[in-house]
DNA sequence: CTTGGGTCCTGTGCGC
DNA sequence: TGCGCACAGGACCCAA
């Protein structure tokens, strides 16, 4: 499901009921995700207490007071769910009842010492959950080759030409490397190339300077919007609290295959194309 | 090193 | 209504 506007959106929402809070007890109901969880995670989450969460890219950091940090990522379909007892809790499962039935895909179950239930729900699996000594968490083998945070200090045009130069590969499949630049997925690539009036199979070797600069701001004001729309709403995910982002409504081009480009005095028509396996939308008028 | 393709897994929506 | 198939927001692994 996510990219950095959804994790982050995940962030604020599970901050509440995380940050500073105790994990009473931690069941793991299903241990074989993309990778298996490491060993006796419940035995080393139970009792410890979450500082600050964090995201790096597209991974949520929750850093625990017996220095591990635990690191989440939600791959396709990942969820992470608030419940409370009082409150009612979006699909699936629910927790009304004094023995509340876990959901079909809850894989992980927090209780913490607030009474507010955090539950890890995927039904694809392709998520994951580590634990890592905090005080070498850099250092995590799934950290470590991360590319510079899109909206901090590190990230502009003269970043993309470094990371650019000597590359014939489609300026589309570097942006979609977490190597390059983290966070970004496939609805943000294709919406930011889109802003920036670049065409995704464009060798990223042969992109004027002057554009890529461009493309540094198409990829910090896409970010930045869709955050503050509180992330993209397919299907039926749902924020942490259950309620809806709606960045979606204001896709310039994914998904809208057969409509007219958005860019003002544009006639062009968007376009959806797959490259390897991965659907990718453009305007072929404008970006070029 | 770079590049492209296959793969993991389950659910959903669409056309027939 | 049922069935099969394409496709889904990720990213690792490997062959060429």
């Amino acid at each position: 499901m996510p990219e950095l506007p959804e994790v982050e959106t995940v962030r604020r929402g599970l901050a509440p009921a995380m940050a500073g809070q105790r994990i009473l007890t931690a069941e793991i109901r299903r241990p074989d995700l993309r990778w298996p969880l490491p060993e006796a995670m419940g035995a080393r989450l139970s009792g410890a207490r979450i500082g600050a969460l964090e995201r790096r890219g597209k991974y949520l950091l929750a850093p625990l007071d017996s220095g591990e940090t635990l690191l989440i990522h939600l791959g396709m379909s990942g969820r992470m769910v608030v419940a409370t007892p009082g409150g009612d809790r979006d699909a699936p499962g629910r927790f009304h009842n004094a023995a509340p039935a876990a959901g079909k895909h809850d894989h992980v179950i927090l209780e913490m010492e607030g009474g507010a239930r955090v539950i890890f729900n995927d039904a694809r699996r392709f998520g994951s959950m580590d634990l890592w000594p905090a005080d070498r968490i850099g250092a995590h083998p799934r950290l470590a080759g991360l590319g510079p945070e899109p909206l901090g200090p590190d990230f502009d045009g003269a970043h993309l030409a470094r990371a650019f130069a000597g590359r014939r590969a489609p300026v589309r499949a570097l942006l979609l490397d977490q190597g390059i630049i983290a966070g970004l997925g496939n609805i943000y690539v294709s919406e930011s190339l889109h802003l920036a009036g670049i065409a995704p199979a464009r060798a990223a070797g042969r992109i004027a300077r002057r554009r890529l600069d461009r493309l540094a701001d198409a990829v910090r004001d896409v970010l930045s919007a869709a955050i503050a729309a509180g992330g993209a709403t397919l299907r039926d995910h749902r924020r942490a609290d259950g309620t809806l982002g709606y960045f979606q409504h204001d896709f310039r081009v994914y998904g809208r295959a057969g409509a007219p480009c958005p860019c003002p005095g544009c006639d062009g028509t968007i376009r959806r194309r797959v490259h390897s396996g991965r659907a990718g939308y453009d305007c072929p008028r404008c970006q070029r």
